[in-house]
DNA sequence: CTCCAATTGGAATGATCGCTACAGCAAGAG
DNA sequence: CTCTTGCTGTAGCGATCATTCCAATTGGAG
């Protein structure tokens, strides 16, 4: 069990070869599902054999999991958020969801086959969209605490509400993006869904507070 | 050709044969998506034989398609649009998006299948996603069509963001639905929905026309 | 009655499914 | 050298896949 700390990882392929299964699997999965997803095809794709995938993953479920995590590292590693200093609240809240908006453009798979698993009811849960809903839950929950920040008056309903709405609206687009392809402008299309959820939030506390 | 128009559909099964097999698909296809759709489970589950669904339906594909296609009218039935002289402009959006929420929280299966097969990307179309993005499509161009109705100042560019806006919510919070639950209020979110698409298309048409 | 068309029942097709068993090979450790 | 560990290659397991074939059955038309 003590694991040597010299760069030995080489005599084979090991880690290179996790990622040429996740590289196929995650783009089989983008465009089948997972019931789509075989693992026949996965070994085409990345050219290593079906017992290489039972290697490095316990079973399909694993592996489909496992893309799950690290589309959403990778979704992660995209984006960027801007520094606390950038003008006023509603500029930092366009700019914020913009920039969600760009790594979503440029990493899709997270939401795309998260949004493909959180559909599906099958009887027994896929762990990949265990994973994907917990991450849907904590994204929810940081934007409600930004809309209580930029809406300190704003009661708990209401910003509960909001955020409901505002990821909603974030699926929604990108559903729609999807769709549509490169015509759709994700990134203005969420920075117009940050301001109207954030002129939305304002309204309330003065219909509220007043 | 000439069909006998005296009541004759007692023999065997037929029309009714067709419904039962349409609605153990829909309910396996939102369970499993289109590829967990195995043409022995829906058997198993409407008591029918498969060379009686090959009977009915050309292919598998066939059989989905007429899944969506009926799902669709059964959610066009549900929809009932409210009359034209209920109250104020926005009154009456609001009215009229808490019905298809109404709507969609009774008959689900069009939008949820629906939206798998428009997640999938699989180098062969079904032709129930072909079918689903043409009725998503007429239903964006409704939603332009009210709110250049609504806000007639409004220019040609802003009402096809907008229309793009509301149809993209529309889905999001429909998905929000299905992983959250009844907890989650369909029909109050589609009326917050309208009215912040309506008052933003106020704001639109304010901020160019003046 | 006979005949025909509409359905159903059951069995079978070859292909593909997820998964496993096991032998082979490359390399670091002793 | 040998031994162990990490990974690949091949073959194959039983189950299930979509689909087809064909022999019943059934009721209306003649």
């Amino acid at each position: 069990m003590t694991r040597p700390q010299t760069t030995r990882r080489k005599r084979a392929n090991g880690v290179e070869s996790r990622q040429r299964i996740l590289d196929a699997a995650v783009e089989i999965a983008g465009e089948r599902g997972y019931e789509g997803t075989s693992i026949a095809a996965v070994s085409a794709k990345c050219g290593l054999p079906a017992s290489s995938i039972y290697w490095h993953f316990k079973d399909k479920d694993d592996l489909i999991a496992a893309v799950i995590e690290r589309s959403f590292e990778t979704w992660l590693t995209a984006l960027v958020l801007p520094g606390e200093e950038t003008g006023t609240p509603l500029e930092r809240a366009t700019a914020m969801a913009a920039n969600v908006a760009k790594a979503l453009v440029d990493a899709p798979d997270f939401l795309r086959l998260g949004l493909m698993l959180a559909l599906e009811r099958r009887p027994v849960e896929p762990r990949g969209r265990t994973v994907f809903l917990q991450v849907r839950e904590i994204s929810r929950r940081r934007i409600g605490e930004v809309i209580r920040t930029l809406a300190p008056d704003l009661d708990e309903d209401a910003a509960h509400t909001l955020a409901d709405y505002a990821v909603a609206g974030a699926d929604g687009l990108f559903i729609h993006r999807e769709i549509a392809g490169d015509a759709f402008d994700l990134v203005a299309m969420f920075a117009l869904h940050a301001r109207l959820v954030y002129e939305a939030a304002l309204r309330m506390t003065a219909r509220s507070g007043g």
